[in-house]
DNA sequence: GTTAGCACTCTCAATGCGAGAGTGCTAAAT
DNA sequence: ATTTAGCACTCTCGCATTGAGAGTGCTAAC
């Protein structure tokens, strides 16, 4: 029975939403009459307003007020009024062009995904770097630098590269290393974690060594924010009005700013979410009290089973959904392309 | 002339600015010898306000409103006046702890220095990480994905890693990779950027493919930001009253995310700043406009000729000083230590 | 079911006022 | 010659009052 909008009320809600991303302010019956010339009058608009906000669409923040969207109102638009939008051409090729110049540097294509993201959608941006969901051994090499301290560079399938100091009980000379190295080498082709770990009987104690700090690294790679996580356009959400109070900007720079929190969200989110579908968190839905007032626009990206990343845009509630929707559902693909370019060219 | 001030006058500036750090509020006469309990008059301190006044190390906001240190008074203050602090025994053991426990992890070291920083000056920290001054090939390594997609691992001494993918006109199998890149790490050992440059004409067409990669690389390693940039307590400025508005805020964060910027003001002055010493940059000095109302503590580290890093807090100009220049002292010499352990040990 | 009309409510900006804090000056005190 | 007490003056800040404006909800007519 919640269900039961009729046409004009969808309508309403749809405008009152648009209205208020506008104005950001409350919307009265006879602005939206007024704005977009409608064919019936502000008293009918009030009706229907009412009905709106018994059902928990619309609120008005003081009697004889005008009415704002409410969080489910917010939702009940994205998920069934909104339709599925689309970056026009040529954003979308001045998008890839930018992509396509900055070469096959994973570096760069986080960077430029964040900075795309942030710019497009007016928010603050989080990328992270793709991992292996199953982390498999490709390389690994074994370089003394003075003394007992040895550096460690281990090469993942898929091109990940990760480094680590390693300090040796016993002095041994590169040639030594370069055995281990080119023994675990050959021996670990694209094993995973389990049977590299399995190797140990065969090796010596430097190699066991070796292959402890080899499974750690692999185990680390596998966390969705093992790698790197990009962010960018930080100010921006300053600059929304709804974080014009001190507290609320800072609760709201900790989210991004704190790596837990972030974990929290991306792993759980990624984790529920299809490849392909964007993921929209209106307000926190009942299970993060931190994003009360923010909304996170969130998607995976990758090739499953080899290498996937997550990325999205967090900004106010009050958020222009389409266009930060199909922005991030567009960057996503072209990360993917990337990802699998990556993989099996 | 202007450098004249007598010691009460000393006195009453330092206090001015410490009660004005405790408060920030205008501070007036009659509050300083309340809380201060000085042993001369209200009356008198109005005489010398007068004077510094004059001198433009004191402001008033408005006529009959307390006094406001200016830049020029704060400079002073930080250069003249206030003696060289220390960090209390035990706070110094519980943070040189806490690194010890990272072990020879750059990348946690780094993390780890943010976070100290931005813990003790409640402010907002910055660490690079360190860059070799003129970085000296060590090691390469080439490894085949798929199709001609190369990855390129290239160490140089001192133990900084760095990768690139490298598409190749040909494609290559793993032998001939290896055979280039080892070659390459014999006859490369330790050489600089010129001299690298200097054996393409021995190489083949791949090798020289790679020796032109590599200079790129090494060329980038050398700048002060070619690592890294480590941030933390972004969150402690907004709560900075002098942050409340909005506006500030953004100007505030935008220095701290643009890397350009960052570059500018660490690689001006790295330059100028002799290891060891701190900077302190009070309201942007007359060069940085965009500082007008911060302040920035800035030291080097690391081992000169080998490879240094810069550090430091950025906080609104109501710093305390104190407190913040001896932890950025310190942890300066705890990083200096671990680039000198990892380089020479 | 829709609309016009109207009384009512609530916010917001502007205004005015009084208290309080702090100053600058002058004249007396040391 | 410096320091201090005293005092008139200035400026901000918080508070209450007021009026305009926007918007509502209801009722009665279409």
């Amino acid at each position: 029975m919640a269900n039961w909008l009729s046409e004009r009320q969808k309508l309403i809600l749809a405008l009152v939403i648009r209205e208020y991303i506008d104005s950001v302010q409350p919307v009265g019956s006879k602005r939206l009459v007024d704005n977009y010339s409608l064919d019936f009058s502000s008293a009918t608009v009030r009706n229907d307003m009412v009905a709106l906000t018994e059902l928990g669409y619309l609120r008005q923040p003081h009697t004889s007020a005008g009415r704002v969207p409410t969080e489910v109102g917010y939702r009940y638009f994205v998920r069934q009024l909104m339709g599925q939008t689309e970056l026009p051409q040529n954003t979308k090729r001045t998008i890839s062009h930018q992509f396509y110049q900055a070469g096959q540097d994973v570096d760069r294509w986080m960077r430029l995904a964040a900075s795309v993201l942030a710019h497009q959608s007016q928010g603050a941006s989080l990328v992270t770097a793709p991992h292996t969901e199953k982390p498999r051994f490709k390389h690994l090499e074994l370089i003394a630098t003075q003394g007992r301290q040895v550096l460690m560079v281990l090469v993942l399938a898929g091109g990940q590269v990760r480094q680590q100091m390693l300090s040796l009980a016993e002095p041994a000379s590169q040639d030594q290393l370069s055995a281990t190295a080119a023994k675990l080498s050959s021996l670990g082709q694209s094993l995973d974690i389990e049977q590299i770990s399995a190797l140990a009987s065969q090796m010596d104690v430097l190699g066991q060594d070796v292959i402890k700090l080899i499974v750690d690294d692999m185990r680390q790679s596998g966390d969705v924010l093992g790698g790197e996580v990009y962010r960018d356009g930080l100010t921006n959400v300053l600059s929304e009005p709804e974080f014009a109070e001190v507290d609320v900007a800072r609760r709201a720079l900790r989210i991004l700013e704190e790596r837990s929190l972030l974990e929290d969200l991306l792993t759980s989110t990624v984790l529920t979410t299809n490849m392909d579908g964007v993921q929209v968190l209106i307000g926190g839905e009942d299970t993060w009290e931190e994003l009360s007032d923010c909304s996170v626009v969130l998607a995976r990206y990758g090739a499953p089973g080899y290498a996937t990343g997550a990325l999205g845009v967090f900004g106010p509630i009050r958020m222009a959904y389409g266009q930060t929707i199909s922005t991030v559902r567009f960057v996503a693909g072209l990360l993917s392309d990337l990802v699998v370019d990556l993989h099996a060219e």
